[in-house]
DNA sequence: CACAAAATCACCCATTCGGGTGACGCGCGG
DNA sequence: CCGCGCGTCACCCGAATGGGTGATTTTGTG
């Protein structure tokens, strides 16, 4: 910065002083004051031009941060599957109950209905899921993203 | 830019028409053709400074990068869990083979050996997960890092 | 209201599963 | 060499599970 001001004073001087010299040789008896000043005009918005491209050269700093997102832990059911497959509410709830380890009759407990309603939800999940076991069926539930 | 260009044109010839003006007033014939010179050259260099910092004005790009870091799909066992439940290897292989839904049988004929083998692996295994059902010990297996 | 889908419950039967017990062979470390 | 852990296998029994059929109630929609 400063460097470039002393060197602008410095290019400044030597131009004057060169003018100085054209001046008094033809410069002045041989053109009009017009092209004299055009010239000075040229040459200095010149140097501007320079020493502003110098003064704000900015190098285009570019910061890439890189952001671990929180893990996608998120999980979304396929309600296209579902639905696709057409597993009722009812059925993914016992499907959901299954797959916490439940055995019907908890289930039947926690779902406040009959052990036999359970089993005839599961029947039915493990039909649509094509599963023949529970563990099967979570395994399937898990893979189709019908429970977390 | 291109805006930039018209403008600096016009202005020069703004100036230049001012200049001319004001030399067949009295700049001419009271001041020096140095002062002369001088004042076009610091009109110029001032339009030049702005000029270059007008076409080379950049803005500081700042890129944050959002990076989702290697999916945790990273299953690591803890060794030191199973190690303290007292797993061992085989038992671990059934419980996996339970987990994807598999019958005795069906493990029996994976693991070759009998399925009266698989029950004792996975009653040992249920036994000491603390589970009673198969859905339970891999509800389990999965909560305590055993099993993918 | 009428109809369809969903939810509920029951019963039967075969299979699977879980729990318990006992036994045998193999390899390793005291 | 002997014991122990591990893996293997067998048998029994009761509970849980699955498969099938049928029926009733609830609910939502045209």
């Amino acid at each position: 910065m400063r460097k470039h001001v002393l060197l602008y004073g410095l290019l400044g001087g030597v131009l004057i002083a060169g003018l100085k010299l054209i001046e008094y040789r033809w410069l002045v008896v041989e053109y009009s004051v017009e092209i004299y000043g055009g010239l000075v005009a040229a040459v200095f918005a010149g140097v501007g031009i320079w020493l502003g491209l110098r003064l704000t050269r900015r190098t285009e700093t570019v910061v890439v941060r890189e952001v671990v997102i929180a893990a996608p832990v998120t999980f979304v059911r396929d309600q296209s599957k579902l639905e696709s497959l057409g597993i009722t509410p009812r059925e993914l709830e016992i499907l959901e109950l299954i797959a916490d380890g439940l055995s019907n009759k908890e289930i039947a407990a926690r779902a406040f209905v009959s052990e036999n309603t359970v089993k005839t939800h599961s029947s039915r999940v493990f039909d649509k899921l094509g599963a023949r076991r529970r563990t099967q069926a979570v395994q399937l539930g898990k893979e189709l993203r019908l429970i977390p």
